[in-house]
DNA sequence: GCCCAACCAATTTTT
DNA sequence: TTGGTTGGGC
């Protein structure tokens, strides 16, 4: 209170609602925000956190804690704004931890060097540990059993308790047992821990030594974290831990936009927060700011689908606005043409400006068409998480000779740099390196250094390794030096630069630039940090930001972007694109009610970003890894309130490309037995019927199916004249796995099985008016396949 | 040890 | 379609 009040208390309260004073004014005690999208929740963190120092707290006494770089990096500028020069620690969770770890790290068997691990490197590591422990197996790939062990450390099950947990018993599970305990011993042989871990080890270390406990808990009085919706269990007991003695957290959230269970957040943390924490207050802040009314009724109207969810009233003052649209398009060359064009018509007009259009789409694969048709249109755009800086080869190649200089123990590292650029140093040496290294229980940097005794190295490949030794040890010599000095000299030294300099390929000169971007940020960051023995330091900052920090508001770009990673932006004009069954949602999520609850709530969070103009769209035929196939619009299109909204379908429906009807006797096509559902008359809501795309009338449409000039119609005799003779007639085996096939009362669908033979032959097809799943004898199903040339 | 061609699999990814 | 991995030939 030494001289920090320097704004009238009245200023932070003004222009605030009533609910968001509630919010700002709170201080003591456990207090939950349920924050709706748009209702100034950033606003009002960083006014209560003002408030908090305006009422005598200590900054150093407040922890805020958010997920990303870019929200700490916000809510910090607007704190600065309010309360100049506080010292509030605001900065993600990993950071958080990373500091925590840095000092505790003997606590749990690391040296306060650790290495920092991204995904590719933990992923390197996994892969090796599989191999050496003869876990490799056709059941379960690499990745899934890395995302169980994930899964395992978000959900605090250690390596020895790993055996009670759900998975145990299974395939996967037999195997990640095994492989999650030889994985965490390479990652502490190598001094390293991966992004789990970070949050894994301070959990741990914090529930194992109460004295530190106890210490960070009375340091860290007043704790604020923000998504509190995607906070898995590590995250949860970490903070839990930390307000045991001073029970003053309060957590901002809203259940609706949590889209990261499959990262193991757990929406149960915000939707029990009352249960584990009694007395807290339960703020609402409901009043939507950013967007138009007919975009917010849209938004609300789809989310209310959800079972799982705390019922939440969505409003605005805000103008009704443009009615939300609803494209299709023929192709999904035609959805990015004209997409684009409309974008282009409309900032020549000068309506818009680029920056304030974003193109939104489930999968990155689906960026690529809106590239070239921004690219033709001669339109200047940003890929939020392209492929990022840090990511690229030349500087992870550059990074990892850093790493190792930091933390000689870094296997991983060596791994990477040893043979590059090429120096002679083969699969069989580092395989013989790797052996020699874990039988002695040494590094294998420490094993390189032994070259020379390792049976069976031939002298040639011994020289080339003792090289590579006296090329770290002359590195290390200048370990303190300034952190552009050191990228330098790896650069000169290692001869990765002279190897890109005499390439001619322009990939390479591309990369020689990528690396003088890496010595800009090598001497901006020197400059931030005049204090010397910077290296670790910035490694520690390279390794926690991603490119979605790199993104930015500032520049006049269309942004292109997955709806993940539009959590927490917001446009005047947003185009959510290919809404289609098997993207969106998507096809891994198509048996789980829960994870189908968090696809509505991805499109839910796109929805919301808008302020002025929304549209969706879905393509009728779409190119996907290579096929060109017909779609079925996503269901949840069905859901939106389309009396509201401006549709813009085709006259044709899809197109038939076999004429059963003609051929076949009409029969009922449902089993009598079984668990199949009965025909059509009890259910309504077929509303993608291809009739509702069609003026014509139904009966008309099924004789004369319009067929589009670029579609074939194959020949249903020429198909059914094997079969001529061949007692009862059944359609030829026509039907494959994934085929979309047309259905006279169901409309649209996918085969998702195929079963029996012959007459018995079926098909279990799932179908986009309902989502529900059927299955039909072939041979009496009015089923027809739905194909392109 | 290196390189290229064949093969295969394929969300999302705050850190 | 793309990219990553692998195995055979040099």
């Amino acid at each position: 209170m030494d001289g920090q009040n320097n704004l009238p208390l009245t200023d932070l309260f003004a222009s605030l609602t009533e609910a968001q004073r509630t919010a700002v004014a709170h201080i003591d005690g456990p207090m939950l925000t349920l924050a709706g999208p748009g209702s100034g929740k950033t606003r009002v963190v960083t006014h209560r956190v003002a408030n908090l120092v305006r009422q005598g707290i200590q900054a150093r006494n407040i922890l805020a804690l958010t997920f990303t770089n870019k929200a700490a990096d916000e809510m910090r500028q607007r704190l600065a704004a309010l309360a100049p020069g506080q010292p509030v620690w605001m900065g993600t969770f990993h950071r958080f931890c990373v500091r925590t770890l840095r000092i505790h790290a003997p606590l749990v068997g690391l040296s306060e060097n650790f290495s920092i691990y991204d995904m590719d490197d933990s992923r390197k590591l996994l892969k090796l540990v599989l191999a050496e422990e003869r876990l490799e197996s056709t059941h379960a790939s690499p990745d899934s059993i890395a995302h169980a062990i994930s899964a395992a450390k978000n959900n605090l099950v250690t390596p020895d308790k790993y055996r009670e947990t759900a998975l145990y018993g299974s395939t996967l599970g037999s195997l990640v047992e095994r492989a999650y305990p030889a994985y965490q011993r390479a990652l502490l042989r190598a001094n390293a821990v991966d992004f789990d871990d970070l949050l894994q080890h301070v959990a741990v270390l914090l529930r194992e030594n109460p004295d530190v406990r106890k210490q960070q808990d009375a340091k860290y009085k007043y704790i604020l974290v923000d998504e509190y919706q995607d906070t898995n269990l590590a995250q949860y007991a970490i903070i839990r831990a930390l307000s045991i003695d001073y029970p003053n957290l309060s957590v901002t959230g809203d259940p609706d936009q949590s889209i990261y269970g499959w990262r193991g957040a757990n929406v149960r943390n915000i939707l029990e927060f009352e249960k584990d924490f009694p007395n807290v207050k339960v703020v609402r802040l409901e009043q939507n700011y950013r967007s138009t009314q007919s975009i917010l009724r849209v938004a609300d109207v789809l989310i209310a689908h959800n079972k799982r969810r705390k019922k939440k009233r969505l409003w605005t003052e805000n103008p009704e606005g443009e009615a939300v649209r609803l494209v299709c398009y023929p192709t999904h060359t035609d959805e990015a043409e004209q997409i684009a064009s409309q974008i282009a018509t409309a900032v020549r007009q000068g309506k818009y400006r680029p920056r304030d259009f974003a193109i939104f789409f489930r999968t990155n694969a689906l960026s690529r068409q809106f590239e070239h048709a921004l690219r033709e249109q001669v339109l200047p755009y940003q890929i939020v998480n392209g492929l990022e800086f840090y990511q690229r080869m030349e500087i992870k190649d550059v990074m990892a000779y850093l790493h190792l200089l930091n933390n000689q123990r870094d296997n991983v590292a060596l791994r990477r740099v040893i043979n590059t650029p090429t120096r002679g140093i083969g699969k069989s040496t580092i395989t013989k390196l790797q052996e020699y290294a874990s039988h002695r229980g040494l590094s294998m940097l420490d094993a390189a250094r032994q070259a020379g005794l390792i049976e069976g190295l031939p002298k040639k490949s011994a020289v080339a390794v003792a090289k590579f030794v006296a090329l770290i040890d002359k590195l290390s010599e200048s370990l303190t030096a300034e952190v552009e000095q050191i990228v330098g000299m790896v650069l000169s030294e290692s001869g990765y630069r002279e190897v890109l300099q005499n390439s001619e390929s322009e990939e390479d000169q591309e990369r020689l630039a990528n690396l003088e971007e890496l010595l800009t940020a090598a001497r901006q960051f020197d400059m931030h940090n005049p204090q010397g023995g910077k290296l670790e330091h910035f490694l520690e900052e390279t390794s926690l930001v991603s490119d979605t920090d790199a993104w930015s508001s500032d520049t006049d770009r269309v942004s292109l972007m997955t709806m993940h990673a539009a959590k927490g932006l917001e446009f005047p004009v947003v185009y959510i694109v290919a809404c289609e069954q098997g993207l969106l949602p998507h096809e891994r999520s198509r048996h789980d009610e829960e994870k189908l609850e968090e696809e509505r709530r991805l499109l839910f969070v796109g929805l919301t970003r808008a302020r002025q103009e929304l549209q969706l769209s879905y393509a009728q035929y779409r190119m996907f890894r290579g096929i060109n196939a017909p779609t079925i619009p996503s269901h949840f299109l069905q859901e939106l309130p389309r009396d509201e909204m401006r549709l813009q379908e085709p006259k044709t429906g899809p197109r038939r490309l076999i004429d059963f009807d003609s051929q076949l006797p009409a029969d009922d096509d449902h089993l009598d037995e079984g668990p199949i559902e009965h025909a059509a008359a009890t259910e309504q809501d077929i509303s993608f019927e291809p009739e509702e795309f069609s003026q014509i009338e139904p009966s008309e449409a099924r004789k004369k199916p319009q067929l589009d000039k670029r579609f074939s119609l194959m020949s249903g005799a020429d198909l059914l004249t094997r079969q001529a003779d061949t007692g009862p007639r059944f359609p030829p085996n026509v039907f494959k796995h994934g085929m979309n096939v047309l259905h006279p009362e169901h409309g649209l669908g996918t085969i998702i099985a195929l079963g029996g033979e012959g007459p018995k032959r079926t098909a279990t097809v799932q179908f986009a008016s309902d989502n529900r799943e059927r299955r039909f004898f072939l041979i009496h199903a009015k089923l027809e396949p739905v194909e392109m040339e």
